[in-house]
RNA sequence: GCUGUUGUAGCUCAGUUGGUAGAGCACUUCCUUGGUAAGGAAGAGGUUCGGCAGUUCAAUCCUGCUCAACAGCUCCA
């Protein structure tokens, strides 16, 4: 018989090779544990996984001796072999078994169904498939955790242990990806976080990030940044307070739709809300005066600090928090303004993703959800056609997530994927027929009479915290020049040359540059070393050579050595580099 | 919120089958004036081992509760 040519880069081969490793998961677990019962076990991104019921608890070590009897049933070689059941047949097999959760999987499968089933040995199971031909085409395995999760993903059922795992056709490509995960851990925001310095979450806290010098160095940086491009596009700024009475949230929706992540608090006795978004303060703000249709669009930013009651263990670094600053805008416009306010917002972000930061991303239409969402069907209609209209005039292409929108519009969302291929949603672009009709806002047309005007919410960053924390994985913590929080690091040789270390220092701060200088009584190495750590841009090395030359030796944190510079003209440079972003 | 794991000095971690705690780094002082990833020595540092109860002659170690972190699930306007 021929060999089996496994194409790893085919997802379908990929998928049944990762789904075939499952089902020896399962025999294996089932020949140590035969009271477990199965429930199901796909093939995920990087791997499978296989749910199980049991009493006993899985721990790490068991993860070895699962896996030692995977690679019997690996070495066995037997092969799988598909048969088809009734409906019937196939429920009195899996109730002999004691496998309840297969049973309930063939009890709401269409009543005409035939059912496929894979065996190897002794062990079957039900299953679509396809597979490998036998259990020897898997050749590397690897358990890589167990956790618990919901049975059918419902958080009111009963918690099944869920262990991960994954197989690839050889030890050496196996070995490469665990490297790339142990990579991926190195950058990790919370981690590198610690290291410079940046932020931290306390126990007094959780979710709750404290922001220390030098991450606010970063935060600045990219606020100062949205202010230059939105003041750009003629986009004007408010704050609104953090608090505001509860009838506002009855108003919006809000307190319908999310009271449960909601913060309360009384004043006077009084119920108040604290933000859980900014938007309802944004239109208290429009409401202020009158407008006329000539006065549109109206972009209107703010960078508002919202607080969500997340739950606890939804908490993660800066990624999850219950506080956070969104880069929130909202625009008042015409029906007629919609698609070409939207083009204006799509652009604005194309330029911060790919020209700032370099990241690749992709759009997705969010259309109207199932239940939670206020409004009618033909308005929904109305707003999810102009955002396709707009992205197709653009000749943008996006995937479609259905029922993912706001409760109060479809939206636009942004994922961009880091450099080590991770997507985030960042950017978001809603259209909003509600909101403007819940609160009355008017303008008076040409017609003299009062209109409902349309509003788009939006973000670029998203987050301001989350920002950080995606860019901080994306650069490793080697930002560009223009956000570093140290952007060069001076080192003395020896004593001797502190006054000219400070002269320098004096000089690149004057121009601007964020400048620290180690004067201290230790060896250049060592000093070098930590600079290192401390993932500074630029390391100025000063000595008797550099002192005599009026110059500098310079290493910079990506590129390397760059030996020796004038100062003046590395000063110079530098500031073009910050004016460029780069 | 749910399941599991973890919680010891600023950081990274070791430790005691229950007899009141250790290393390296960091920090301070001294010596060393050194040219590209850790020069040497000494010292200080834990309200005592996340918190609160309990068992015990004795708890950092055992038990219960609780808080937080981590992984995953659920959720994410």
């Amino acid at each position: 018989m021929a060999k089996q040519v496994i194409d790893f880069n085919n997802e379908e081969v990929r998928n049944a090779y990762r789904h075939t490793t499952s089902h020896i998961l399962a025999e294996a677990v089932k020949n140590i544990w035969p009271d477990a019962k199965l429930a199901i076990g796909p093939a995920i991104d990087n791997g499978f996984y296989y749910d199980f019921d049991l009493d006993h608890k899985f721990t790490d070590d068991d993860l070895k001796v699962i896996e030692k009897e995977m690679k019997k049933i690996i070495k066995a070689g037997k092969p799988l072999e598909k048969y088809e059941l009734s409906r019937e047949e196939a429920i009195k097999v899996m109730k002999e078994k004691g496998e309840d959760y297969k049973v309930e999987l063939i009890e709401d499968l269409p009543e005409d169904e035939i059912l496929s089933f894979y065996k190897q040995g002794d062990f079957f199971d039900l299953c679509a498939g396809p597979h490998m031909e036998k259990t020897s085409n898997i050749k590397a395995v690897k358990l890589t955790s167990v956790a618990g999760a919901y049975w059918r993903g419902d958080s009111d059922k009963k918690m099944l242990q869920r262990i991960y795992g994954t197989s690839f056709p050889s030890q050496v490509e196996l070995d490469e990806y665990l490297k790339k995960i142990e990579e991926a851990k190195k950058r990790d925001h919370r981690k590198i976080g610690k290291e410079m310095d940046l932020f931290a979450i306390y126990e007094e806290g959780p979710g709750f990030p404290f922001f220390m010098p030098k991450g606010m160095v970063l935060r600045n940086e990219l606020e100062r940044f949205w202010r230059e491009i939105h003041k750009l596009n003629g986009y004007e700024e408010i704050k609104t307070p953090l608090i505001l009475n509860e009838d506002l949230w009855h108003t919006s929706g809000h307190w319908d739709n999310y009271k449960d992540n909601m913060y309360f608090t009384k004043i006077d006795g009084e119920d108040y809300a604290i933000k859980p978004m900014n938007c309802p303060g944004s239109m208290l703000a429009y409401k202020r005066k009158m407008y006329s249709y000539r006065d549109f669009p109206m972009r209107i930013g703010e960078l508002g600090q919202v607080h969500r009651h997340e739950l606890s263990g939804a908490l993660h670094g800066l990624m999850r928090v219950r506080t956070f600053t969104q880069d929130d805008a909202h625009i008042f416009m015409l029906p007629e303004q919609i698609k070409d306010e939207i083009k204006g917002v799509i652009k604005l972000i194309d330029y911060v993703y790919s020209e700032i930061f370099g990241f690749k991303y992709h759009i997705e239409l969010s259309t109207r959800p199932e239940k939670k969402y206020i409004g009618t069907i033909e308005l929904w209609d109305k707003a999810t056609d102009a955002l396709r209209e707009a992205m197709e005039e653009e000749g943008l292409e996006y995937i479609i997530n259905e029922g993912d929108g706001a409760f109060y519009g479809p939206k636009l969302d942004f994922h961009l994927e880091d450099s080590i291929g991770r997507t985030w949603q960042c950017g978001t672009i809603q259209l909003d027929y509600m909101m403007p009709e819940r609160f009355d806002l008017t303008y008076v047309g040409s017609d003299g009479e009062k209109h409902r005007p349309v509003m788009i919410h939006r973000v670029i960053f998203g987050s301001i915290e989350r920002f950080i924390g995606i860019i901080t994985e994306h650069y490793a913590g080697k930002f560009p020049l223009w956000l570093a929080p140290v952007q060069v690091k001076l080192l003395t040789v020896a004593e001797a040359f502190e006054p000219y270390a400070e002269e320098i220092a004096a000089k690149l701060q004057q121009a601007g540059i964020r400048v620290e200088l180690d004067t201290r009584n230790e060896k250049i190495g060592y000093k070098l070393r930590e600079a290192r750590n401390e993932r500074v841009t630029y390391i100025g090395i000063i000595g008797e050579r550099e002192a005599e030359a009026k110059t500098l030796t310079l290493r910079h944190n990506v590129e390397g050595e760059l030996g020796e510079m004038n100062v003046d003209e590395f000063v110079q440079k530098r500031i073009n580099d910050i004016k460029d972003k780069k």
